[in-house]
DNA sequence: ACCGTGACGGTAT
DNA sequence: TATACCGCCACGG
C-alpha cells in the first residue's frame, strides 16, 4: 500500500515522478508545479523523507541556480553526481546548465501549470 | 515555546 | 560571478 506521509508531500512526489530521465529541475519549481509556491524547502524533506516503497528520482532536482544541493564533497553530492552521469546529464563547474537539461523549458511551461497532462 | 539547522530561493550589492 | 541577507518552514534538541 501507498504510504502517506503528508498530503504535501504525496503532491511533490507526484510531480517529481513526472521528471523524465535525462532533465532536471529546480526544488522551488517542484515545489511551484505541486501547487506550493515558495516551499522549496519542504521538496527537499519530501524527497529525503519519501517511503522506501517508492522509488524517488531524487538526484534529478537541484538547487535553482544548477548546483547540487549537498554540500561539496559529501557522499550525497558524489552519489547523485553519478547518477545524474548515468543519465548523461552533465555536471560541469560544479554544476548542471538548466538550459540544457532543465525540465523547465518555457515551451513546458504552460502545460505543466495550466495544460491538461505533460 | 525557543532556537539552530537545513537536499531552498529571490534580491541587493 | 560571488557574498550577504532575508523570507520560508518542518524538525529535533
Amino acid at each position: 500500500m501507498k504510504v502517506r506521509v503528508s498530503p504535501e508531500a504525496d503532491r511533490i512526489l507526484d510531480t517529481v515522478a513526472k521528471v523524465p530521465r535525462g532533465r532536471v529541475a529546480s526544488y522551488g519549481q517542484i515545489a511551484h508545479v505541486a501547487g506550493l509556491p515558495g516551499r522549496a524547502r519542504l521538496v527537499g524533506w519530501a524527497l529525503r523523507h519519501a517511503p522506501d516503497d517508492v522509488e524517488v528520482p531524487w538526484h534529478r532536482f537541484l538547487r535553482a541556480d544548477g548546483r547540487i544541493a549537498f554540500p561539496e564533497g559529501s557522499e550525497g553530492y558524489a552519489r547523485q553526481c553519478r547518477l545524474l552521469a548515468r543519465e548523461r546529464v552533465a555536471v560541469e563547474a560544479e554544476r548542471v546548465d538548466l538550459g540544457r537539461f532543465g525540465w523547465n523549458r518555457a515551451k513546458n511551461l504552460d502545460a505543466l501549470l495550466w495544460g491538461p497532462r505533460d
